[in-house]
DNA sequence: CGAATCTACCAAAGCGCTTTGAATTATATG
DNA sequence: CATATAATTCAAAGCGCTTTGGTAGATTCG
């Protein structure tokens, strides 16, 4: 059932028709029923094609999903997507998702912006200097960064948590507890959020005239043998650190495996703080959060970047919008005074 | 730059022009390049939309993620996603995604097949039985199910791993190794592979003629505080299991945590069997398995199931198409004799 | 050499909507 | 009651592509 054949059966034309349906103001209440009605009866649903054909909205964003070097999807994507899908689901908008490998995601965006398919996009872990933004606003699709990236010569719109205050503040309950040497197990360094993590992580060492110590420090893909790893070559260290600083809940099981393989009971032989993305299908205890933790849900920012993103489309003259989220920083059973 | 732009640029037709750059024989080569030029030059893209609107295909596929009660996403998707979205992107096909709650999904594909803006959907995580199967042959909308389904009137493309067999023989090499308490924590039984688990778990069972306790089984979303409140509660019976037969790697990972707390040693005091599915954020070990398991690659689960999607799409009067992998029984180090 | 056959191109219709500008019909006004 | 005005409805153009059904001009063949 089509436009046409919906208003020969009712014998009105497809103008009418197609204005009864979309709410317009000039056309009789009773005929809004009668088509209304109609409608349903013929389970009438118009084309989005035609539809975005005519109107020259897309009524859909993209997300380009990057696929890191080792081939891995970042799993925080899962609990993003579902929190934007439901944003779109209410707009009427559809999500399109393409998982490139990182040399492709240009062309990516410039396919998306040629084929007319989407209306906006969203950007996911931007690194520094990021490229995308540049390209992004010389192609003119409107965009918003989920997290930022430095150095970039005009303004442009993101959501982000406020990396560096939440690491430096984890740091500076590390140093209140007494801990001298605390380790951070960072996400890989060419990613904005870990530049600022430890940015914030080293001048809370630096306030308290700590040295930072380059044994101290490593940043990789936030895997589970990664997390492992690290804690047993730190462990292996002429000073151990007594406290970890880790990036994200997969590395941290990866890090409780190391400790107890070591026999190094967490919150009292060893403190562990991680960043908890708030993840469905890891969740970080229950009430009081097995690892003590610096917490921001990623669901609600997906949720969030979508509504930003689809205001940015409805106003794309706006000035740029700038969302920065405070992690709270929650004490769970993994931290504890310094030993000895 | 649009194709009648274009066309005038170059003083040909529309037609022309449109054939010239999809390949068709009867342009001379000669104009062919000339209008391969110059849509270079002006960086022409043929809109997706007036594209499929005019050939009648949408050029993508839907997939809807159910959203659990628990409003969590299964991780799995992110890689399946990431094997799937690799083979459309090679065949020049979107991907559209919409993540809702269970009760909306039957509407969410009435709209996607009433909108017109997919050619076809995969579906995820089939129960026992599944309405979406009937409803899709009903409406005539192509699919492809990742897994399958039992109790149903007419036959259906899907692709599947052999959940049964992998659990039976899992439960035979525990056997194997004189273990004659095993427990299984399974995914939720509404799934329908969680039942074929259990089936070939029980099956294995009563051909040794080992009695089937329900004190020894649960099934349940698969979470990390999952398999660890499951150990717990199980080592504290009467007579504890001397081995776990898991149902993914991250109720696994409670597993480890609770086996750690209790001062048990994988591969020593207690036996653990995963089914692993190769997750790219959540690797078993290297070259040996951390735990031992039934193997099944699921992000080439979704390249796959693609690939037959499309194939469907292709010769949609073709008969069904089934696709049923073996899972790979990998011997790693949380497997060994059963103590005593 | 004229007819038949290719070859290379084109005009126009159609995909299913929205939207403009005009045409009805109903209502209000003097 | 005639006319101005408001309330409804409509025909047709347009979104950017593909595809059908041509038509010229070049080539081949009897």
């Amino acid at each position: 059932m089509n436009l046409k054949k919906l208003s020969e059966v009712l014998n009105l034309s497809q103008t009418t028709v197609s204005r009864a349906l979309n709410g317009y103001p000039e056309v009789k209440e009773h005929t809004r029923i009668r088509v209304q009605a109609a409608a349903r009866k013929y389970n009438y649903r118009p084309s989005n094609l035609a539809k975005s054909l005519a109107t020259g909205q897309a009524m859909a964003i993209g997300h380009v999903l990057p696929l890191s070097t080792h081939e891995i999807v970042n799993p925080i994507f899962t609990d993003f997507i579902s929190g934007a899908s439901e944003t779109y689901a209410k707009a009427g908008y559809d999500m399109v998702l393409s998982v490139v490998r990182d040399e492709d995601e240009e062309m990516a965006y410039r396919e998306m912006l040629a084929k007319r398919s989407v209306d906006g996009v969203i950007v996911h872990g931007p690194r520094i200097p990021d490229r995308r933004i540049e390209l992004l606003q010389n192609i003119g699709m409107p965009f918003l960064m989920h997290g930022r990236a430095a150095i970039v010569r005009h303004d442009y719109s993101w959501l982000d948590v406020n990396n560096k205050s939440a690491f430096k503040r984890a740091t500076e309950f590390l140093l209140d507890l007494g801990h001298k040497r605390i380790a951070l197990i960072n996400g890989l360094e060419t990613m904005n959020f870990a530049a600022r993590r430890r940015n914030g992580y080293e001048e809370a060492l630096q306030a308290r005239h700590i040295p930072i110590t380059a044994d101290l420090m490593r940043n990789d893909e936030m895997t589970e043998p990664y997390g492992y790893a690290s804690v047993m070559a730190m462990m292996r260290l002429a000073q151990p650190p007594t406290a970890f600083l880790v990036s994200s809940i997969i590395p941290a099981i990866g890090v409780r495996r190391a400790l107890q393989e070591l026999r190094l009971e967490m919150g009292r032989d060893i403190s562990v703080i991680i960043h908890d993305d708030e993840l469905s299908f890891l969740q970080n205890g229950g009430e009081v959060p097995m690892f003590t933790c610096t917490r921001s849900s990623v669901r609600k920012a997906g949720e969030t970047c979508a509504q930003m993103l689809l205001e940015i489309i409805r106003d794309p003259a706006s000035v740029p919008r700038h969302t920065l989220w405070e992690a709270q920083l929650s004490v769970g059973k993994s931290t504890g005074p310094a030993p000895g």
